[in-house]
DNA sequence: GCCAACGTTGGC
DNA sequence: GCCAACGTTGGC
């Protein structure tokens, strides 16, 4: 399975994760997200992609180095991501851990993506897609690799 | 800054 | 369990 995880690039870009070389993939609250970061397999890679950016693009690549545990912000009680209801026996939240694979030479963007007929279905463009973690198939993968 | 499309919350 | 009200995301 290929995947992909939106990030602000204000917040988190691809250059901090260069800079971090790897990271724990945390602060998402968002249920169906939290199942797909949850199903994220050592060694498989995903896409990083700059939202609320300009432009919005997709513009590295990463690699899960950690499956995941839980993300240890829901039990700060002063992180804006506290989350009251979960406890370390019983977490309610996960990230994985992403390492730094490669920032592109050139991002592509979204009404670049929206141009190719073969990533029509891609869960990224649905209109109205908030999904913050989303699986890519191999052939949606391999369609953007060659845009580069 | 606007607003469509969701997700969540809470009253009933 | 329904659904109205509200909050958030994110493209434009």
């Amino acid at each position: 399975m290929f995947w992909l995880v939106k990030t602000e690039a204000e917040t988190y870009s691809i250059d901090d994760l260069a800079k971090d070389k790897a990271t724990a993939w945390d602060c998402v609250r968002n249920y169906q997200a939290r199942n797909f970061l949850r199903e994220m397999k050592l060694g498989e890679l995903v896409f990083i992609y700059h939202s609320n950016s300009e432009p919005s693009a997709i513009v590295g690549l990463a690699k899960v180095s950690k499956q995941a545990f839980a993300d240890q912000t829901q039990f700060d009680s002063k992180s804006d991501y506290f989350d009251a209801k979960a406890t370390k026996e019983n977490p309610r939240w996960f990230s994985p851990e992403l390492k730094f694979m490669k920032k592109f030479k050139k991002a592509i963007s979204l009404s670049e993506l929206k141009k190719i007929p073969g990533l029509k279905n891609m869960t990224l463009l649905k209109l109205g897609s908030r999904l913050s973690v989303q699986p890519v198939s191999e052939n949606e993968f391999k369609t953007i690799l060659s845009l580069l």
